[in-house]
DNA sequence: GATGAATGAGTGTTCATTCAT
DNA sequence: GATGAATGAACACTCATTCAT
């Protein structure tokens, strides 16, 4: 008699518990999924809860059990998105001070910004578009993440005095106006990749455009 | 008898189509503004035409003698104020040159836009959050028509040679992100004005960010 | 030239205003009648928006035209036959002092709302059986009605001191009871007509039952 | 060892059937519990199956392990409180020919009748509220198991010519009507006790209104 | 027996659009 | 041209009931 067959009734159970468990959060993940498809392809007014769970292959009532309404499902998509973003970000930070100390992080940032996007576009197209009811609660839109997460790294740089007389806030969504047209690029073209992206995004705010575009002609 | 008593049946006639007319765009301007205020403050799906029409003081019919659907008054709005902007552009250009030959074009154009969007500001903010049906409609969002406005001077600037090794059409696209976020910022604070607005992004786009941010440290 | 060929611009208008208001009221009052029907057949909860409508021979969303929700269509229903219960008895109440002076009133009201529940039977089952949502608001229950158009009774009868010891409240709703027992009778049977109904009720209200049924057998 | 651990196989299963048929008892016990006061505070549609099965702790498979449906489970609540309405009237009637030979029984059933309203008053509030659903279905109402309880006395009453002249079916309806609006009462103030509320009941049923309410003033 | 995740028919309500006046 | 009552398709959401574990 090996362990498995030793289980007895309440490891069993444990077993059955566990098992449910993990097909609910199937459950849930595919409507996550289908949600985001849907929602990415009629914004958030027309796309409609019965897409949905087809898409998801579960009766409507199961949308209910998972999600309180259409709006606990479109937020609890961005939130997770947002985080995930988030942490790309943060391990990206990480990875770069482990492999050589002093590397300027502003790059490494919009690097792993530019890669988690183009992951994650569908995404990005639903949190830009706003759709309609969100339009202007200021937590569900990206532009507010990427400029919260730029805002911390120039907050640092402006308290070693590199950032005189620049108004940061304004600064950082100058930046991520940068990086969420890019984005939108992507939506209607596929070149460059995200590294291609990053770099031309980062030439232009390393040195402006070419002098001569500002000089008498 | 003076001179309006004397008129005859058909100067009558005239007279009254000329008032119909005059009263009939009237009633369509009324309309527009209304409907511009309840875009920009419900967002276009939650946007009703009773509530335009209310505001407007017209009976819910008549919208559909001025527009063919809602849609319709929805792009008209936009329409129409895209064609001011360009005109408002158009006439900054030709301002410029005969103000000074050879001044740079590319500050005069990033100012009259920031002058412009800071005027209507509304417009914007409709053509900016799209508003779901028209969000992936390239044609009705304003960051299209201003990488356009922009691409023809990035263009005459590829042409002689400044540009080279630039993908202007994605460059257009990043100069229309800085914008459109200034945009954003302005419907959150009030400052800075216009041409406080446009120095602060024409600074970023001139030199870029300071240099330390991008050094080792 | 008649009055009717004369009448200018202005009269028809006001014409064609009366005409247009005959036939909203003539729609509404077709809406109560066939919700009427349905709440009394099928009871708060299983009276369905589109049976209603059906039966009026409307659109669903008519029905939305001229009630806020469900629960306006219920209780405008209810307060409208209440009030009607209301001038009946107060009707009836006149009659009876143009008719002879000093007439005991009692009868006279319970006769009177006899008469009127006959009339409308329907409407005393819905607000008999409340209906689920409005099983515990006094306000449209029948029986707080009644009780409250005896109360007055009652109350001119004990500042005549001729009610001493009894508590009129609890009397009221004991005569209430008889009353709506009686309307409930009339769900089932069809005798006696009101006259009959009143007559019975009356007749335990003013000598009680037999009086061999108190005494010792 | 003690004789517990000696029963032998056959023993040990009767106990556990016994154990298994007890506990089935209580939860179904638990579960009527919980179906009372959920259908008296929500009425028979706005009670739920969740709602019932949550307050009686067990999952909502379990429901109709007991019940075949919702139905079943009012059906059943109000046919057991029926039943044992019906038998503390035939106790009161028992013991009061077990105390005095050719006591009235009418003032012994309404004494009886109140007694147990006020224990059971949620009971009696679901009953004659009715709930929509049943609220046409007579065996589903108090009203008709007491009028029947009251019909057998007065039918006896009838035949020792008693009654001549009076419809008893109707009779017995309005002495509901009366112990009906009684209980009524107690839903909103909760004096008198049953007894001064029989008392107050039998007053009316025995002498009738003071005289002067139907007397010419 | 007990559980609770899944189901989907059913319903109240909204709102763009029409059309008789 | 102007009106606004009427329309009905469309949709979010509920909840009694089932069934695999």
């Amino acid at each position: 008699m090996n362990s498995n067959s030793q289980a007895n009734g309440q490891e069993q159970e444990r077993e059955g518990l566990a098992r449910v468990s993990r097909r609910r959060a199937r459950t849930r993940a595919e409507l996550l999924a289908a949600a985001r498809q849907v929602f990415a392809a009629r914004g958030y007014h027309d796309a409609s809860i019965a897409e949905i769970t087809e898409l998801a292959d579960v009766g409507v009532g199961t949308f209910y059990l998972h999600f309180r309404d259409k709006d606990e499902a479109f937020t609890t998509l961005l939130e997770e998105g947002f985080q995930q973003l988030r942490e790309q970000v943060t391990a990206a930070v990480q990875a770069s001070r482990e492999r050589r100390q002093g590397e300027p992080l502003l790059p490494v940032i919009v690097q792993a910004i530019f890669r988690h996007a183009y992951e994650q576009r569908n995404l990005f197209q639903i949190a830009l578009t706003g759709g309609g009811l969100f339009a202007h609660v200021r937590a569900f839109r990206v532009q507010n993440v990427l400029a919260e997460s730029l805002m911390r790294t120039l907050e640092a740089y402006q308290t070693q005095g590199l950032l005189e007389g620049y108004d940061i806030a304004l600064l950082a969504r100058f930046i991520t106006g940068v990086i969420t047209q890019g984005i939108v690029w992507w939506f209607e073209h596929d070149e460059p990749g995200p590294a291609g992206m990053a770099e031309q995004a980062l030439l232009l705010l390393r040195r402006g455009l070419p002098a001569p575009l500002f000089e008498e002609s």
